[in-house]
DNA sequence: GCATAAATGGAAATGATTTTCATTTTCATC
DNA sequence: GATGAAAATGAAAATCATTTCCATTTATGC
């Protein structure tokens, strides 16, 4: 089922999606978490559906404009996709085995806020990750 | 002049370095601040240095896994260099026209250390910038 | 139905980064 | 100084995500 916010995004917006983007939607919202373009379009394909890779990443493109999807980098610059509205959240990652742990922000989410608006910034997000070493490793 | 911290490190690392490697650190440390291994090569090459770009790359590489220089990511995905020791900080990017704001990150130098505390992660780093639209968009 | 605009997808183009591989340089040893 | 192994180098080819082109299909208003 959509979450409330995309649903609420979704019905907000005036025009009215393609069913490429709904697609799009329906397999992030599936999925959950992150996605690259490449993954989703395999995903779509090994579904039946024959939808191309041109049209995955324009749906994407159309959706991270219309603020419904938000799109972060991995550590190798390929670029990944997740649904808005998800817990926001951040990552503790180990640099050798990869694990990851998904940890809470409280405190970005206030340093961005202020510094956003000390320096006279709006409709800011931010990135915060850390890297290191987990304790098997 | 070449900067203390990195001075340091280099005198410390057992090995001598590559030729290649002295003279991307040289570039980095003339340029300062951030710059692609495609420019960081061009910039060679304008001053007559016929290095090659996989050489750059190499060199760019060894100095990361050295801890040297750091490598980070432009909103497209491009990899960027800078040379490590420099006063850490974070930057606030105006989404429209580029214009970067560097900012302390007390709060989020902060909030690394603690969590990676609290999950048993050591030697970590971190990443962290905040995307807006600046006064003048 | 018909005309027009929007959506779609395959193929080709792009552009950064990596890989391959033959050549050159460095360096220790004789 | 000669010599051979190991490290460094760079040109060209290969990769791979992403974008651009363009012809075809589908949706929409009349
Ligand atoms: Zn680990
Ligand atoms: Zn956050
Ligand atoms: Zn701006
Ligand atoms: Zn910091």
């Amino acid at each position: 089922m959509m979450k409330k916010v995309i649903q609420k995004k979704i019905t907000m917006m005036k025009k009215v999606m393609s069913k490429s983007n709904l697609k799009l939607i329906a397999v992030l919202e599936r999925t959950g978490g992150f996605a690259s373009a490449q993954e989703l379009h395999q995903i779509l394909r090994r579904e039946g559906d024959g939808i191309g890779l041109t049209t995955v990443y324009r749906a994407l493109q159309s959706l991270v404009d219309d603020k419904i999807v938000d799109l972060l980098r991995r550590e190798d610059g390929e670029a990944i996709y997740r649904l808005c509205g998800e817990t926001h959240h951040h990552h503790l990652v180990c640099k050798s085995c990869g694990d990851t742990v998904e940890i809470e922000g409280g405190a970005i989410e206030k340093w961005a806020k202020t510094m956003a608006e000390e320096f006279g910034y709006r409709d800011v997000g931010h990135t915060a990750e850390i890297f290191g070493l987990c304790s098997k490793c």
